[in-house]
DNA sequence: CCTGATTAGTTTCATATGTAACTAATTTCC
DNA sequence: GGAAATTAGTTACATATGAAACTAATCAGG
């Protein structure tokens, strides 16, 4: 008989893994800025790209439109950010930083960034570009359809 | 001013990875045996290891005791699972498999292995235990105090 | 022993999340 | 140019989840 290990058995590695991490950043992302991490995502996107439609942002978070919609309408709420419609098409918003935002935005990345580096502090360059490479290919398998990774 | 990608963050990386994975099998444990991923987990575990207890699985997942609670709760209801009061401490319960829950374990044990098989059909052995050694390095770094991997 | 502290597990309650239904704007195509 | 279909985004509702309070059993130390 075939016999499952959980322990060793890899979406159960990479869910309990991911989770903890993200569960660590959520934290001082609320603690420090009254964020969520879907808050946080939107703001991270909006920090890159200016301008972004919801839409756009549900396509590079893979994160759902009504998850958008509420991140967003908590981040105008909070005072970091602007939504106006577009010109060209009335249904589109067109997403901005508001001069707060951004300024939360600049203290964030460097946090996130030190966070990361601490995660990989024990992992050498030619180990971590193979885990990049990995999970592309994992990616790829899982949602081939994906455009932006 | 430092940037950050979000689609090369580590931690972004792995949180839609890994909900990508996990949504994509627990849509197939629900639609053909009716569980949820707690279920599955707790199966997963009390099958590996028959009598243990709520806090065994919860540790042994990563899950809270609340979690496990409920999974367990459902489980019995279902008819998969039995619960018992320890002899010794009658606090602790005694979790096993019924002939029914066996049945099941054993249909999606194979299941599991498949759908882990497939995911990394183009991942070649090397590949494999080095991302497997990553994880641990980064599992150990974020959660340095659990037992088992 | 027996009182206070700890542990295992459940219940309660408040919040988060996903699905589906909805509104409004735009596009399609006859 | 206008009805039908599509798209962007929001709202409503039902369910999932987590934190904290709770119950019952055991342990620790006098």
């Amino acid at each position: 008989m075939s016999t499952l290990k959980l322990a060793e058995f890899l979406p159960y590695r990479l869910s309990v893994l991911s989770n903890t991490i993200s569960r660590s950043i959520a934290e001082v992302y609320d603690r420090e800025f009254g964020l969520n991490i879907w808050q946080w995502r939107v703001m991270a996107v909006v920090g890159e790209t200016s301008g972004v439609s919801a839409t756009d942002v549900a396509e590079r978070t893979a994160m759902d439109k009504v998850a958008v919609s509420r991140a967003v309408s908590g981040l105008i709420e909070l005072g970091y950010l602007t939504r106006e419609a577009s010109q060209k098409d009335a249904r589109r918003s067109v997403l901005a930083l508001t001069r707060q935002g951004q300024s939360i935005y600049r203290q964030i990345v460097p946090l996130a960034l030190a966070y990361e580096k601490d995660l990989l502090k024990g992992i050498d360059k030619g180990e971590l570009d193979a885990l990049q490479n990995t999970l592309s290919q994992l990616a790829s398998i899982v949602s081939p359809d994906r455009k932006l990774w």
